[in-house]
DNA sequence: CTGAAAGCGCTAACAT
DNA sequence: ATGTTAGCGCTTTCAG
């Protein structure tokens, strides 16, 4: 009871295979008298052509793809708050661009993201599958991806351009962050200021470090060679960080600044157990810009990613030298833009969302 | 310069292209030393299995899909808000849904939003290429899906069980609707309730209408045979109704009960137009509890629906089923939740977020 | 406009 | 432990 093939199609039809394919590939180059009876003898059989064949015999698939890590907060699945679309991060945005961006091309999307187990095979199982694809940094071994990319067009998100010949988008994390370190020291006049860094593997992370490093710099405070604590970018992350920072000697600072929201929000939670107000004892600062952030209480100032963009920018240039295999690698810069809200001392905004903004 | 298959691979090492298969698919049966020396001419000549050929030779992908329509409110992508992540709607909680439990159970997602162009192409699309798939209600023609569920494990999401041999998940439509309209009549005390139906082909809304029906038979007030006005389920079409209901002779309705949010959100813009205030001269209710409607002022009241759940859930039964083919279809219905806002007329509810609920 | 035939790259028995 | 041999279902020249 296999599933029907071109064969069985054509044998019912009385037509041959050949026949069967251009029914379904170039409809205009058979007789519509025969193309008409083909299509009923596949609907009489339940006849749908396989992706597989299809692909193996044409080479191309129609289906850009996407790794990226399992970045999600193990605390967050775990709770009540599952259901809570304001939980979506990083990934899920990038997710979403790609998906709106392939549609208008005429492409599916194909999404992995990295679970334990090899990585090996979850690069091998979207290479294998789809024409191009994204990966968002730190997902994919750079030598698996030198080896990928060799034989497929690979754009890389958020990362350092590890590889050279790689089409790549990045944000302005040091900027950024220079901007926002800057807005603290200047216009809410603080001059103890605490890093809470990623791990030292994210370029990400560290960019946002040298923008802060910068700004320290600029102002003529003391630069610091590394950040004051680390984290793995999740909120039990930031909450554990920020406990060891204040378990140290010393008053705490006037301000910290994250390399994460989610950093930031355990940041928050942290110091509340403390006894710590935010922003009159402690000021705290982000980056990324996910929607739970605005939801927060006190709501977070923090630097916000293009984080839609990315993912459209990333099918754009999958697209484009999918058009043209040789074109020279392309990078491109995204700007980020400042989120001032109540963890930095700044006055709650306005509403954000209203009816004027609707229509 | 054709990619390097098993046969490159095999000549280089010395070895037959069954052990070279083999030392990708159980590394165990293969002597360790042969297998380095496998893998070691593989990097060097970049090889990378290919999906395609794995699938054809194997019957099985280890994806799963995922089809939508093309839900997406053309005026929300054209204007500036195109990056804000509240615009996030129904099937983008559900694809996020599904690829949290795909990656649990070790799938890849494969996402297809119908487009202009035809329907038959998005099935044949993701169907040729998953070992199973979703599909939300009114995404493909139901001849088109009766045939390929013949061929493959589906499972109908939030639409009527119109193919009954197919697993299904819905959710309670009616009796949530049944419960909103009960609180606008008894806890408010409003008695002329209009309801904005849907189109007639969307079960769902159908259902809400039947749970409507029922709530106003139950308080003993006049039961219309029909909705008072419908639209097409976008934010346009929710303004265009209500401004044809407040056209038509006789005073507004004290209340407004819409079939999606969506069109709920059209509602509110068009009765603030008008110079009617919500909820003092009329309540407004929506359906569905996309992150919008509470951003917005009035903020919404709904009924929400568990959409990551239904995500969740679809990939379980199709992982069920694919391990047991020939089980009996199943049928889940999944429950909704009010959600009191202040577009009825209900308070303004506490802060819905804050740092209580992070850990 | 239609048919014949040669693969596409891999897996899965079945041998050895 | 490894090699041989068939396909898997379709696209694609090349003929006719």
């Amino acid at each position: 009871m296999g599933a029907p093939t071109v064969y069985d199609v054509a044998k019912r039809a009385q037509v041959s295979i050949a026949t069967v394919s251009r029914v379904y590939r170039n409809p205009d180059t058979v007789r519509s008298q025969t193309r008409d009876r083909v299509l009923a003898v596949a609907r009489e059989l339940g006849y749908v052509p396989s992706g597989n064949a299809r692909g193996l015999a044409s080479r191309s698939t129609g289906v850009l793809g996407l790794c990226f890590p399992d970045y999600a907060d193990p605390e967050v699945e775990d709770d009540g708050a599952a259901d809570d679309p304001e939980q979506m991060l990083y990934a899920d945005e990038i997710t979403r661009g790609m998906e709106r961006a392939a549609r208008r091309h005429g492409y599916a999307l194909l999404i992995a993201a990295s679970l334990a187990g090899g990585p090996e095979s979850l690069v091998a199982k979207v290479a294998g599958r789809v024409d191009g694809f994204a990966v968002l940094a730190r997902t994919v071994p750079t030598e698996d991806l030198e080896i990928i990319s060799r034989r497929l067009p690979v754009v890389m998100i958020a990362g350092p351009r590890e590889i050279d010949h790689l089409d790549h988008l990045e944000v302005a994390n040091a900027d950024g962050e220079y901007e926002m370190a800057t807005h603290l020291i200047r216009d809410h006049g603080l001059r103890r200021l605490a890093f809470l860094g990623g791990t030292t593997d994210s370029p990400d992370a560290e960019a946002r470090f040298h923008g802060f490093q910068r700004a320290c710099a600029a102002a003529g405070l003391a630069v610091p060679d590394e950040p004051d604590t680390r984290g793995n970018f999740t909120q039990a992350d930031g909450r554990a960080a920020t406990d060891r920072l204040l378990q140290r000697v010393g008053q705490p600072p006037e301000a910290m600044v994250c390399a994460n929201d989610q950093m930031a929000l355990g940041a928050l939670q942290a110091l509340e157990r403390q006894g710590l107000r935010v922003p009159q004892d402690v000021a705290v600062v982000g980056f990324d810009g996910i929607p739970l952030g605005r939801m927060v209480r006190p709501s977070l100032t923090t630097v916000t990613q293009p984080m839609r963009k990315l993912g459209e920018a990333a099918v754009d240039l999958l697209v484009e030298r999918l058009g043209e295999p040789n074109r020279s690698p392309r990078s491109m810069l995204l700007p980020v833009t400042q989120t001032r809200r109540e963890s930095c001392g700044c006055p709650s905004p306005a509403p954000e969302a209203g009816l004027s903004r609707l229509g």
